[in-house]
DNA sequence: CTTCGAATTGACTTTTACGTAAATGCCGTG
DNA sequence: CACGGCATTTACGTAAAAGTCAATTCGAAG
């Protein structure tokens, strides 16, 4: 396990920009240490990015994967922030599985779409 | 089947403004005719509305949508449109199939921090 | 020491997906 | 016919998520 990435590693291994890196830090989603002005990645660094890009493909906002993140690390301590975040985490997994239910039947139509279009090649006699 | 819905008819159903509707239309998603300057919408526009919510949900941009729509459609009639199209349906089932692994793991992350939740609050004695 | 390239900062711009407000039209009811 | 209640059009506003650009600055290589 490496102990530093620089930015420029961590655009090319994303496929984002170095603003976006830069911009997730002034929104406090990642916090690398400074060696001089320059930025140092470390392994969590790079595992909170994973996270942030898995949500982004997902459609959450910043505001949103910023919550959902918050709900990765160590619990609360106070049993009545404990209880909230338990119904918080709750609301989200529904929320996912509506994607879910989303993405299953866009992928349905989608091989619906495909098969239409196959057959139609097998009708312009078209040698797949 | 209903044969007309008023744009406010379906605001309701689908918990959107008419400014959202309106300006899908102007995005060409949907055609309703009119009567005089009113928009009737018609059952193919509210099923139109149903995947634009679903691929809205999922996090693709109008333009997205748009074309995702576009395959729904019958199949061109000319070859070289046909396999192209066949090409586009293939890489957005690709993309799906992405979102769909970032989904479990987020749903499985998700879990996990709902059972710590629920650990901690059994150590603080808490009876669920 | 100079120079080069990579990194940083800050400011400004852009795009998307609507929100919002103002002015006006249409229509059924009392 | 006046009215309330939707609808419409036009126009401007806005928040989020970066893109872009200019001016520096740092550090390492030559």
């Amino acid at each position: 396990m490496r102990e530093y990435y620089s930015i420029t590693e961590l655009t090319r291994e994303f496929d984002i920009s170095t603003r976006t890196l830069r911009y997730y830090e002034d929104e406090g989603l990642v916090h690398p240490v400074r060696r001089g002005r320059t930025r140092l990645f470390r392994p969590s660094d790079r595992h909170l990015i994973r996270q942030i890009l898995r949500g982004r493909r997902l459609g959450f906002s910043i505001n949103e994967i910023r919550e959902i993140i918050q709900m990765y690390k160590e619990p609360p301590g106070e049993v009545g922030q404990l209880k909230l975040m338990i119904k918080r985490i709750e609301e989200r997994r529904a929320e996912l599985r509506q994607k879910r239910r989303d993405l299953e039947e866009t992928l349905a139509e989608l091989d619906q779409a495909e098969e239409s279009c196959v057959e139609r090649l097998v009708e312009l006699g078209v040698n797949t």
